[in-house]
DNA sequence: CTTTTTTAGTTAGCCGCCTAACTATCTGCT
DNA sequence: AGCAGATAGTTAGGCGGCTAACTAAAAAAG
């Protein structure tokens, strides 16, 4: 549960309202961007709650989420598998870009990942800065375990949506992400323009 | 900046793969839901930084404006306006749970605020167990200085995206946050049923 | 009227996120 | 070779979530 958002979003009317107020309120675009984090939130809280139930967090699942897509795809077994990425995440450092945390914050989850035996770190013979992180045997075991009812949360999850209504809300989302990430690049310029 | 989520999401044909191993795994579905945790994360994120620019977390902010929305809800000034609301929360039970956060959460917010000279706690006079947290004039200000950006930055977030697609994206997330809620009433049966 | 239960708020302690500062190592420049 | 700068990882300290345990007060039960 990582925002705090109203539990209530506000009535349309009540944005009407406010836009007399502020003429930069648009109302669409407020009711738009209240609904994506509330709907984020309420999804995101309950994949995490089936997660708790097997004792883990969002956070050190996606460690352990994409060391796991490492190892697969150097041990795979099956035919005619290509390789979605060209090598998976080993470092830290690795981890933390591909999860989107700073290192600091990788380092405290590899420390708690450790320290619960699903992960090892290894030195790097070559450069003796940098560590190799390991899926141990239990943490494959691990992951294969939760994976059936994270998927199938998933699945109910958007159930309601027929493939066409899917389809829609990721091109959806993927416009909304794009104008996120242009903002995210011209930084300073937030409160000045219009 | 709150999850942590691959910043670089599987490519569909990835999740294809995953289909043949995991029966549990539906590509649209997961498809979807990493879409959706994607964008909210980011537009949070995006928000949130000009929030800090005000020194401001969004947390904090959210206690802020469902007080100033209670008190905007007292002292209006404008003719024929609906009340949105019965009544603003006042109270830290009443602002956790419109919040959706525990009590200790809000303590630990109000505390913050207080110690910023953005709200005051006054012991309610019929009922001693309670508090009551006003905004402090500064709070007003502030809030006032702060809003217009807020707005703005919505609308930059939102703007690739017509009236009819904003609509059509709140409509399909308003089914989702459906689902997520059932699912949330119905909690012990995640893993067990298909 | 006393006792029990409920309720409001806080406190204490854990986790995961951050930034900033630090150590150790490697790289590149002269 | 030797030193400046870049890079990998950790540490320290803060914030904001959480749960669980606690205090004080009100409400309910007897």
């Amino acid at each position: 549960m990582p925002l705090l958002l109203l539990k209530d979003l506000p009535r349309y009317e009540c944005l009407l309202e406010g836009a007399k107020v502020f003429p930069e309120l648009d109302p669409s675009a407020c009711e738009a961007y209240l609904h994506l984090l509330r709907a984020g939130d309420e999804v995101f809280s309950v994949t995490e709650r089936n997660l708790a139930e097997h004792t883990i967090s969002q956070g050190r699942f996606s460690v352990l989420m994409l060391l796991w897509n490492s190892t697969q795809r150097r041990t795979n077994t099956g035919a005619a598998v290509e390789p979605c990425r060209p090598a998976g995440p080993r470092t830290p450092a690795e981890l933390a870009d591909a999860a989107g945390v700073t290192r600091a914050t990788m380092t405290g989850l590899i420390d708690t990942l450790e320290r619960d035996g699903l992960v090892r770190r290894e030195p790097d013979p070559d450069d003796r800065r940098m560590m190799s992180v390991r899926l141990t045997p239990k943490a494959d075991a691990f992951v294969a375990a939760l994976l059936p009812a994270h998927f199938r949360i998933m699945a109910r999850l958007m159930a309601p949506l027929t493939e066409t209504e899917r389809k829609t809300l990721v091109a959806l989302l993927t416009k909304i992400l794009q104008s996120a990430s242009e903002l995210t690049a011209t930084a300073p310029v937030l409160a000045a323009s219009s």
